[in-house]
DNA sequence: AGCACGCCGACT
DNA sequence: GTCGGCGTGCTC
């Protein structure tokens, strides 16, 4: 359960550590995992109840499992239970699924019956181990073979010999030196390392991956592969999945994300705690999946905020992939061309392996990207006359055309002109923004759309005449996908258009869908937000335009310029694939901004040491390490005054110095403590804390930028630190006094560890 | 998180 | 008189 500390039980016997156990909680079972035998329970004996039942259908959770959930637990600040529960597929958490007459011994007796019953009895339910279960196994015996002996470097060695066969094996380009390089220095690894492996657009990181992977099948080892959004990306699933099949076994490759039924996540969680699967593949929720004998993990695109969990258990999972490959001692790559700032300063700093590749592997040039000054022209519906130029000379040649505008709908805003009324939620401190009616009956009013909230979902009809003065002439202000799509399409009649946008693809598989109109060539001009900036290879496409970008440049997160620059690097890359000359127009009022200099230069090495000198100055991350309180109430001052007592209460602590420190641990060192800080008198009843406050920043509350959604208010306070454990250790003080604070019980508040968004 | 208890408003 | 709203408290 999501609650804080463990809960003692009475067991018999052989129940261990990582074991499964149901046990009665209050009225109701639940599936619990042992996590420790102490010597006494630590509530009275009689108040202890009884292990229901043990559960032996999956191995025992491992030690570096529980390791990892403890570590997790402790670092974000959360109970252990909300740490494992969503680690575990969901079968193996209901003890439903275990008692009852249908149960049959559970969910895992039944997958592998029904497993046993579709082999036919042909492979009498062999245990699959190392690999050598499953139909594919006779080419990855082969290659397995081939490579292993005396290391891999005869597999690794210019292009792999093609996989006879089927087709579906792409034939193995030759490395560049590059890659080569870069699988000859990772070949060379040993126990635990981090790489940072920074390669443009195009330069074939994928490639090096595989062979890295390659080497450490052969050698026997389980491979887990991290990437963003599974989902998204079917293409870069499926040639991961042919690759590694040839020399891991058809049923030697395993895919995890959270768009699997349960039976097939289970499934898949299964084969690769066995060892049957040799490669994980998997989103960030893949990172907690035990795998025996795990020889490598890689982190595709690690800066890509997929990563981090946002909500319940806010981790990140490639914060979490290092330290898991510390803890088992292996390797652990991470793959970017726009590498986030944080990794890439540990690179630099020597503290990371860096390995670049430079240039793209195959014909592609890199697209020359050119900054539209938007300033002195003219626009028409927003679209500069070079952009709309660069446009028709694609249609011209038969060629495709991507713009890129990362803001869907019709226009963010309906407005009055006549008294300046604008359409605000009614539940939210936002806009409701004009969106193409999906519903017909919903839509009214003169443009036949209807008001969305994007924070809240709320939906209402367009209205037919302002609200306030009566106005019939309400305006849409500024444009979102769909007016984009409306207007080229009358702009250039001729052109198939298609638009690929969160509200295009709601539909299960209609992404999919659209993806393969624009790769079977029957799309000229693609609209999309940052769903098309991500993974694919358009083949025909040689145009890209950018709209928009400059509000991205203003916004108040820090860390916006990263994720501007991430991203338009990501959806230059889309274009010039083939190999044709393309091209790259970004407009913007701001051609000077150092960003977009470097960008037009391809250079993420000169943004990076421009955007880290901008954080070393401003004390921010990497430089600095942050923890935010959020708090939400029915009113702000709630939520503010919540957040003003917890600050008000670290500053107690700071004030009254470490005595109360040296009071609160007395197992620690005195030299120690003397030289952490001077000893000051401690106040009456100061709580106790174990931090050094003196390297705590603790920063104004303030109201979230749209303060108000579904009529909830919500504040959020910012702790800041140069030290991690430092901040650490003041968490661990903090969250244990938050609850006991007078204004905790009127908020609903959230702590968050190593925030992105702030 | 559930699930109980518990104490005040709209129905048969 | 009863169903049911969600505030508060507990779960080894």
């Amino acid at each position: 359960m999501p609650l804080p500390g463990l809960f003692d039980y009475r067991a018999g016997g052989e129940v261990r550590p990582g074991q499964r156990v149901i046990v009665p909680f209050g009225r109701r079972e639940l599936v619990g995992v042992v996590v420790e035998r102490p010597s006494m329970p630590a509530i009275a004996e009689e108040q202890v109840r009884d292990v229901a039942q043990v559960l032996d259908d999956v191995p025992p959770l491992p030690e570096d499992w529980l390791r990892l959930a403890a570590f997790a637990a402790d670092y974000y600040q959360r109970p252990l239970g909300e740490v494992m529960l969503p680690a575990l597929p969901g079968p193996l958490r209901r003890p439903a699924a275990y008692r009852g007459k249908r149960a049959g011994g559970g969910p895992v007796a039944r997958l592998d019956a029904r497993a046993a019953r579709a082999a036919g009895g042909k492979r009498k339910g062999r245990p699959g181990k190392a690999g050598a279960s499953g139909d594919g196994d006779v080419v990855a015996g082969d290659r397995a073979a081939a490579g292993a002996p005396g290391g891999a470097a005869g597999m690794t060695a210019t292009a792999g010999p093609a996989v006879p066969g089927d087709g579906l094996v792409p034939a193995r380009p030759a490395l560049s030196a590059a890659q080569q390089a870069a699988v000859d220095a990772l070949a060379a690894l040993q126990g635990f390392r981090p790489v940072l492996l920074h390669g443009v657009t195009g330069s074939g990181k994928t490639e090096v991956y595989l062979h890295a992977a390659e080497r450490v099948l052969a050698a026997g080892r389980q491979v887990m592969l991290l990437v963003p959004e599974i989902n998204l990306t079917p293409q870069l699933e499926g040639v991961l999945r042919r690759r590694l099949e040839a020399v891991a076994g058809v049923r030697g490759v395993a895919v995890l994300h959270s768009g699997l039924a349960d039976g097939e996540r289970l499934e898949a969680w299964l084969r690769a705690v066995r060892g049957e699967a040799r490669v994980l593949i998997g989103t960030r929720l893949a990172l907690f999946t035990p795998l025996p004998e795990l020889g490598l993990i890689v982190v595709d695109e690690e800066h890509d905020p997929s990563y981090k969990q946002q909500e319940g258990l806010r981790y990140s999972a490639r914060d979490l992939a290092i330290w898991r490959a510390r803890d088992r001692g292996v390797p652990v790559v991470l793959g970017s061309a726009t590498p986030s700032l944080e990794s890439w300063h540990h690179a630099t700093a020597g503290r990371y392996l860096l390995l670049s590749l430079p240039e793209r592997a195959q014909a592609g040039q890199l697209p020359a990207i050119r900054l539209l000054d938007t300033r002195p022209l003219r626009l028409e519906q927003g679209l500069a006359p070079p952009l709309l130029a660069a446009v028709e000379a694609r249609l011209q040649r038969g060629e495709q055309s991507l713009i890129f505008l990362n803001r869907r709908g019709y226009a963010p805003v309906l407005h009055c002109d006549a008294c300046g009324w604008v359409s605000g939620c009614r539940r939210c401190s936002a806009y409701m923004v004009l969106h193409r009616a999906v519903r017909p009956g919903l839509a009214g009013g003169p443009y036949r759309h209807e008001l969305r909230c994007h924070h809240c979902g709320w939906q209402e009809r367009v209205p037919a005449a302002c609200p306030d003065c009566g106005n019939q002439d309400l305006q849409p202000m500024g444009r979102g996908t769909q007016r984009l799509e409306e207007y080229l399409a009358q702009r250039f009649p001729q052109a198939r258009i298609a638009r690929i946008d969160a509200d295009s693809t709601r539909l299960k598989g209609s992404a999919q869908k659209l993806f393969a109109q624009v790769h079977a060539g029957e799309v000229d001009i693609l609209v999309g937000t940052q769903m098309v900036a991500k993974g694919h290879d358009f083949q025909n496409l040689t145009f890209v335009g950018v709209l928009n970008a400059d509000a991205m440049l203003f916004s108040h997160d820090f860390r916006a310029p990263e994720r501007l620059f991430a991203q338009l690097m990501q959806v230059a890359g889309r274009a010039g694939r083939s190999g044709s000359a393309s091209e790259v127009f970004v407009q913007t009022g701001y051609p000077e901004q150092p960003l977009y200099q470097a960008l037009v230069r391809h250079d993420y090495v000169g943004f990076a040491r421009y955007a880290l000198d901008e954080r070393a100055a401003a004390g921010l991350p990497p430089f600095a390490y942050q923890a935010l309180l959020t708090a939400e109430a029915g009113e702000l001052a709630q939520a503010l005054g919540f957040l003003a007592q917890a600050r008000e209460a670290a500053e107690a602590w700071a004030a009254a110095g470490d005595a109360a420190a040296v009071a609160a641990q007395p197992e620690a060192g005195s030299t120690r403590r003397a030289a952490v800080a001077p000893m000051v008198s401690a106040g009456a009843a100061q709580p106790a804390i174990a931090a050094d406050m003196s390297r705590i920043t603790l920063y104004d509350p303030v109201p979230l930028r749209v303060v108000r959604v579904a009529n909830v208010e919500r504040a959020q306070l910012l702790a800041e630190s140069d030290s991690r454990p430092a901040l650490q250790a003041f968490l661990r003080s903090w969250t244990a006094l938050l609850p006991t604070l007078p204004g905790a019980s009127r908020v609903r508040w959230q702590l968050e560890v190593d925030p992105l968004e702030i």
